[in-house]
RNA sequence: GGCCCGGUAGUUCAGUCGGUUAGAACGCUAGCCUGUCACGCUAGAGGCCGAGGGUUCGAGUCCCUUCCGGGUCGCCA
């Protein structure tokens, strides 16, 4: 049943000679009582009379009789209500409708609402939307998306990116939990570079120089040699690093693990490798339907390959022609070498291993057997690097005339290097860049798709 | 930061050899249309061509500077 209702400004409603007319004081009345239904529930669950409040989605009128499509956090739902109800309505507006529940095979999704009262909760102050954001895909460049970051994430996919990383990280929480870690928070605001220095901002501390932490290493390694043994942090890491590409960003989030009493650097990465899985069989529960909106089917099991830089190096050379740099290889060689894997495995996953020395920091064991590389890895995801790790130097003297090597003063790390005086035992981790995980996984072009608020050289706002 | 490419309507883009009043699509506004779902039809509004300087009778178009964006390298998650 439709009513002729028309709306002012105010949001009140009005029978359209301008008298408030009792119908329309009734049905107000009821949507006061009434709960708000989500509309995945109107649309699940079989209930006659609803209200639901949520986003003007979309408005479309044919002569007399108008469709809105009302959109709220669960979902999309086909409004129908006479042209004359919806005169005031603008894209965007934040509203509450009242109205019948019908089932019928001409709405969108099987099931739609009859309006009997629309009313406006929150009124919009916009000439003209900066974009588009009621078709299937935003039609605006990223830069201008991210500019208006509350309209751009607005439609379901832009949010599920959120969701599905929500869930990488609650994997990560529950996974390593399970395995005896404990969840840590480290100080962000540091006073000593932890691999360089160059890379990192500066922050005045009350009239002292601190920086920014790029990475919370010493103090996870610290806290293994506390006696929690297994640790693990979700946290922001800083980079000032003159890059502006599509993998980096100057602040991002860094899940990571360190784990005492380790035989080899192979146990970070069988456990990192359990990992993987655990969080493959999570999502295909707790995120099937993000899944498949960006079209993403993840394997059951993962088997990563383990296999020394030099090999890959080699091997992008023989199949590619293309020479890598000394420290590892380049995004263009990373790829390569990712489609090699894939062809050759089958796999997205690959583990680079051992590392040369002098592209590591001070802090990385040496491999005993040449000491011009180190049990180190990295994992390669879909042709990214996702993750760095190694086991450590836990021992004193070796920790100390290794910062020597390095150049470095180990009167600037007093506070690392004395943790390892009481027993440190032998110990290795690594890290997971959040945002470069969630990237991959959904096939995304552009890390800061996965990132709300991105920071990176150019960007400090919003 | 180095190198390469770009910046034209709200958005995404086209714009020929430097030459009249700068175009399209979507969006927006008004009107018509009772089952739209990329609705349709008619009309309309919307531009300091990123900014500044220069060459020229004449610059969206050529040159310089600068800002912004895309790619890439070193570095990194």
């Amino acid at each position: 049943m439709i009513n002729s209702i028309g709306l002012n400004r105010s949001g009140s409603v009005w029978s359209g000679d301008g008298k408030q007319c009792r119908n329309e004081q009734k049905s107000k009345k009821e949507a006061v009582c009434m709960k708000r239904s989500c509309v995945a529930d109107v649309l699940a669950n079989d209930s006659s009379k609803v209200l639901v409040k949520g986003w003007v989605h979309n408005i479309n009128c044919v002569g007399k009789i108008a469709f809105v499509h009302l959109r709220d956090r669960t979902g999309i739902i086909q409004i129908v209500a006479d042209e004359s109800m919806v005169r005031d309505l603008r894209l965007e507006m934040s509203i509450e409708v009242t109205g019948n529940r019908v089932v019928n095979g001409k709405a969108p999704s099987g099931v739609e609402i009859h309006a009997e009262a629309v009313r406006i909760l929150g009124t919009v102050y916009y000439d003209m939307l900066p974009f588009g954001i009621n078709r299937k895909r935003i039609n605006a460049s990223l830069d201008t998306q991210l500019d208006h970051r509350t309209v751009s994430l607005r439609p379901a996919r832009s949010r599920a990116i959120f969701r599905v990383q929500q869930e990488i990280e609650e994997a990560f929480r529950s996974y390593f939990r399970e395995h005896g870690f404990t969840q840590i928070h480290t100080p962000k605001i540091i006073s000593s570079a932890t691999e360089g220095g160059s890379e990192m901002f500066t922050v005045d501390f009350f009239g002292r120089r601190a920086f920014l932490a790029q990475s919370p290493q010493f103090y996870k390694q610290m806290m293994v040699g506390a006696g929690f043994e297994r640790v693990f942090e979700i946290g922001h890491a800083y980079r000032a690093e003159l890059h502006n590409t599509w993998r980096h960003l100057s602040e991002y989030v860094s899940m990571d693990v360190e784990m005492g009493f380790i035989e080899s650097y192979e146990d970070l990465m069988d456990i990192e490798e359990g990992y993987i899985n655990y969080l493959f069989r999570h999502l295909k529960s707790a995120c099937a339907a993000e899944l498949e909106m960006f079209g993403v089917s993840l394997p059951d099991s993962v088997e990563i390959p383990r296999l020394p830089l030099a090999e890959a190096q080699r091997i992008v050379l023989e199949k590619y022609g293309r020479r890598s740099p000394l420290s590892g290889l380049d995004a263009e060689g990373e790829k390569l070498f990712s489609e090699y894997m894939k062809n050759e495995y089958g796999t997205d996953f690959v583990f680079l291993t051992k590392y040369p020395a002098s592209k590591r920091p001070m802090y990385t064991m040496p491999d005993p057997e040449n000491p011009e590389l180190t049990q180190s890895f990295d994992l390669i995801y879909k042709g990214l690097e996702i993750t760095t790790g190694s086991q450590r130097i836990h021992d004193y003297e070796m920790l100390k005339s290794n910062m020597e090597k390095f150049g470095l003063d180990p009167e600037n790390f007093r506070f690392y290097l004395d943790s390892f005086r009481y027993g440190m035992p032998p110990h290795g981790g690594f890290a997971i860049g959040l945002e470069r995980i969630t990237m991959k996984l959904l096939d995304l072009d552009n890390i800061r798709e996965a990132t709300l608020f991105p920071r990176d050289i150019k960007r400090l706002e919003p």
